[in-house]
DNA sequence: GCCAACGTTGGC
DNA sequence: GCCAACGTTGGC
């Protein structure tokens, strides 16, 4: 059992979103590496930070976990998606997802509080120029923002 | 809207 | 396989 961080737009798919819906999948992804993640590190049962990013509160919002494996992320076959991938085949897919259902949304613990924090500053999420969408959270990362922040 | 940082593309 | 140019991310 792993922990994960999935950023996620809140005008595209915020908490409240994922709560309504129950489980989604984790679509939109088009980073290898974060797709990496999906396809060959992320198991049934792993926990995951929710955050959301480029929105005006930027930070963790909720918690969601996987209860599907990686499939085919659908929108790379979609000409009308903004994700939709020309280079993209059947036989040839490149781009793959977990499910995530919702777990429980928490209060907003925003980017400036994670940094004030000494215990997280080897978080990935928190490293300079940081950009991936999926990172991995530690257990000791987990533990501290379960028990003492949220 | 700016811009630093990073990933991807494609010519060579 | 290098690397410059370009595109994207995401906080501010």
């Amino acid at each position: 059992m792993a922990y994960w961080l999935m950023k996620s737009e809140p005008e595209e798919v915020s908490i409240d979103d994922l709560a309504a819906q129950k489980s989604l999948p984790w679509f939109g992804v088009r980073n290898y590496q974060a797709r990496n993640f999906m396809r060959d590190a992320m198991q049934v049962g792993d926990r995951a930070f929710f955050y959301h990013s480029s929105c005006a509160e930027p930070g963790i919002a909720g918690i969601c976990e996987v209860c599907a494996p990686a499939h085919p992320d659908g929108t790379q076959f979609d000409p009308a998606s903004p994700y939709f991938d020309a280079k993209a085949t059947q036989e040839n897919q490149r781009w793959q997802c977990v499910d995530v259902q919702f777990v429980q949304k928490t209060r907003l613990l925003g980017l400036a509080e994670l940094r004030m924090q000494p215990a997280l500053a080897g978080m990935q999420i928190l490293q300079r120029g940081n950009r991936l969408s999926i990172t991995s959270v530690s257990d000791a990362e987990w533990k501290f923002i379960t028990e003492q922040l949220l």
